[in-house]
DNA sequence: ATCGCATCCCTAAAGCCTTTAGGCAAATCC
DNA sequence: GGATTTGCCTAAAGGCTTTAGGGATGCGAT
């Protein structure tokens, strides 16, 4: 029989997708074994079990949206930077759902802290640049960026703006509408 | 040996019980019967395995919130009504973690149609009702409201806001006075 | 070419969770 | 007090997880 060739980077990019297919909680050690056609137990070279897997996709997802958001950011700035980044998030949402709900496992701090997770952090940072607020200030205006892109998101992807109207796109877009320009008056409210 | 006088609904409480302390994810029919001090399979009676217990306690949270944002809203309006709605969410999250992450379990059409979900959408029209916007506007200002008070709460839950100054009750206060702020204008953004 | 060797994937097995089937006894109703 | 309901039990089959150890495969060296 030949062999599969597999290696960890394989294997964690299968469970990826696999997430994408099946939904991040269904990413399973043996389903993964299943679509590679390998045993369960073969996994085990690669990966150190279910959970070990969970986490390595976690990562690869940060580390891609990281990524994604950077070459968006990059050459913008105010209203158009803002767009951008969220797009990427809602986007990347859409293409990958099961590597999106990915990255919200908890991760132990000394693995956060070696993970995308600060970029992300540093990308919101980035569009603020554009608004001139004071460092308290910023941070709350990170904090927003974070809760409006993934509540926006994660409703979204959960059915909530389903079968109704206006389609989601529109909310989307008068979201962040005012989003700008609440960050323009931030210091005013 | 006396008998544990269980029933659906004591069943499902105390799995609401166990998902607050252990996770949500966690809760399994197993480790619910070895906290009632019970056999697994006698579970099956009350409950339709573990896939059934997990919606059943979606649907309780759903209906426990609910109840709480009612008393929030009532006798209030503009940005007392708001603040009130959003410090329900918050503080449920805070105080029932497990029940909260139930409340985004993904439930069939028909399932959601009956349960308090629409309900929530009925509150947060009840807080616009102080703004005054167009039928579309409101479909909007729902949405955005949706993904403030979703958005904040999760990543406050997931640790995202932990462990950096100021405090999250600091950009909580910042963000829904924000929030205050843009349905004022929400007509001229 | 083939020998040696690392390693990749396998079989085997133990343990836990889920779920179904059927039985005994406790509470309830007459 | 006896019959009935029903709540909880034991038993068992099937699947997932994880560990231990064995055989084959592909690569490099001779």
């Amino acid at each position: 029989m030949p062999r599969a060739g597999l290696t960890t980077e394989k294997v964690v990019l299968a469970g990826a997708d696999l997430a994408d297919e099946i939904g991040f909680a269904g990413l399973t050690a043996s389903e993964l074994a299943r679509r590679l056609g390998v045993r369960t137990a073969s996994l085990y070279s690669h990966v150190d079990g279910t959970d070990d897997l969970r986490k390595r996709v976690a990562l690869l997802a940060l580390a891609e949206l990281a990524d994604r958001g950077s070459d968006a950011v990059a050459g913008r700035s105010g209203h158009e930077a803002l767009v951008a980044l969220g797009d990427t998030y809602r986007g990347y949402a859409a293409e990958h759902p099961g590597r999106y709900d990915a990255t919200r496992l908890r991760l132990d701090a000394q693995t956060a802290a070696a993970s995308a997770g600060p970029r992300h952090a540093q990308l919101a940072r980035a569009v603020l640049r554009g608004y001139r607020l004071s460092a308290d200030d910023e941070t709350h205006a990170v904090r927003l960026l974070g809760t409006v892109f993934h509540g926006f998101t994660t409703l979204e992807l959960s059915g909530g703006f389903a079968h109704s109207t206006p389609d989601s796109q529109a909310s989307w877009a008068r979201i962040l509408d005012g989003l700008h320009h609440l960050l323009d008056h931030w210091s005013t409210p």
